[in-house]
DNA sequence: GATCCTAGTCGTCTCCCTGACGATAAACAG
DNA sequence: CTGTTTATCGTCAGGGAGACGACTAGGATC
């Protein structure tokens, strides 16, 4: 048989959803949009839209996000096309300014034949990792957005708490158990921080991805200790109470070896 | 604007690639078909095919494997859609006779616009870990299809090795840098084993994957100690020249809390 | 049958990482 | 000056992993 036959295919619609995640104080909040039509009108769900027919899936999702968020998005690894104008994250962490820029990588797709009750749609979603946003008020066009605590969204306890359209309460607790467990191996906490940010900082940011406390002490020794993971940019700080701290950006390493544990058992 | 207009949407042509892993004499292999039509006509591709309008994701890459090697499918975890006549991963290792089971899971899609050139195709791939086949023929249909060292498909060394279809070397890449990650912090090495297996037999699925020598003795202590790894299965065996080796099955564990080190610096 | 070879299994020792936690440093509030 | 807060440094014990010796139990060879 003709495996890809160019002339009798099913066509599907494809469009990227976009999980995104910020720490604002002290919680894991991810970016939800109020769906102003059918169906699910009323509804909260995740950023997102078609992709368009000559756009890559990862240019897509940097155009939504962008749309949404006003962040420039650096695309990260992974897989599929990279086009050439989006630098990879490992040179992009050190290189710029990243004062607009947020981790974005692909996440999963999901294809159930009825995830949406009109027609076939096939939506590739995202996982982007922003600083906390000076503004927040996200949405660029009409539509009314918040940043909502994922454990609102997910309903931690017994209940499932808000309600999202369609099928995105899975992808955003996809979305969710991905950052939780990439922090563990990579330095991707750094990118829910500001360009300069202190070791008290990085590890509120690992509390509240966890929902754990750290021990202060062990874990300014952890990340300080592992090559390439921070490197001192001179100043300190006097934000809160105490002792001024001293500052940080991200070293250039991508991968932690070993990792942070997250503790648990 | 409409986010989701149902009248106009642009079409695609929505695929699944499957990356089909096997240790066969002590090499990672990868199943590959030969195209019979053009484009790339003659060269070797990843088995795939359409997904069909009314199955999911995961349903048309189970159907494509069953199509191309008769493995049935488990599908596994990650996320989309999981057909109720599927069984989780963590479940169906346990319960079933496995002869005729493989590891299932979506590994990414691949939507760049010029990646197929004669239409907009997006590709899900997806990856499959199975144990060496007793049929060494896997074509269900005309198509030739063998198994090939991955070695030989990305060429380890200076000479990119085999050319391969479309974008498919770079999603071969991705599939086999999951299964080498995927090894350390799961059981799913023991999707690459029969039934009953010994700790020797699984030594060398690691090291054939990783590419690597490892002690003996550490391995043994290592995955002999680790809960719900491995569960002795009672009997024993006298396959090579050497002491008879005790016989193992897969334990109920997927993770592995703390994980295999993969030997590298 | 004795010997060699091969592969499997058990132990030991050391090093390093981690968790627990005490102690000191440097700011601010009263 | 004293208490509070946060940052940073040190110490100590326990666990896991790498290195590697030793023993076991089969077949092959002479």
């Amino acid at each position: 048989m003709s495996r890809y036959d160019p002339s009798a295919f099913p066509p599907f619609a494809v469009t990227v959803d976009l999980v995104v995640l910020t720490v604002r104080e002290h919680a894991l909040c991810a970016l939800v949009v109020r769906r102003g039509e059918p169906p699910f009108q009323g509804y909260w769900a995740l950023p997102g839209g078609f992709v368009r027919p000559d756009e890559g899936l990862g240019e897509a999702a940097a155009r939504e996000l962008a749309e949404e968020t006003g962040l420039r998005a650096q695309a990260n690894h992974t897989q599929a096309e990279a086009p050439a104008d989006l630098v990879r994250g490992e040179r992009a962490r050190g290189g710029h300014a990243q004062g607009a820029g947020a981790h974005l990588e692909q996440l999963a797709t999901y294809g159930h034949p009825q995830r949406d009750p009109r027609m076939r749609v096939v939506s590739v979603a995202h996982l982007a990792l922003a600083p906390d946003l000076p503004a927040p008020r996200p949405g660029g066009d009409a539509r009314s957005a918040r940043w909502a605590p994922v454990g609102e969204l997910l309903g931690n306890g017994a209940e499932g708490g808000v309600p999202l359209a369609f099928d995105h309460a899975a992808i955003l607790a996809d979305g969710v158990e991905r950052a939780r467990s990439k922090i563990e191996y990579s330095s991707l906490a750094t990118a829910f921080c500001p360009s300069e940010f202190t070791v008290g900082e990085l590890r509120r940011v690992y509390e509240s991805v966890w929902g754990v406390a750290l021990d202060p002490r062990n874990f300014h020794r952890k990340v300080t200790g592992t090559p390439g993971f921070l490197v001192p940019s001179g100043g300190t700080t006097t934000r809160q109470g105490g002792r001024p701290a001293q500052l940080f950006r991200a070293g250039g390493a991508t991968v932690l070896n070993p990792p942070m544990l997250r503790p648990e058992a």
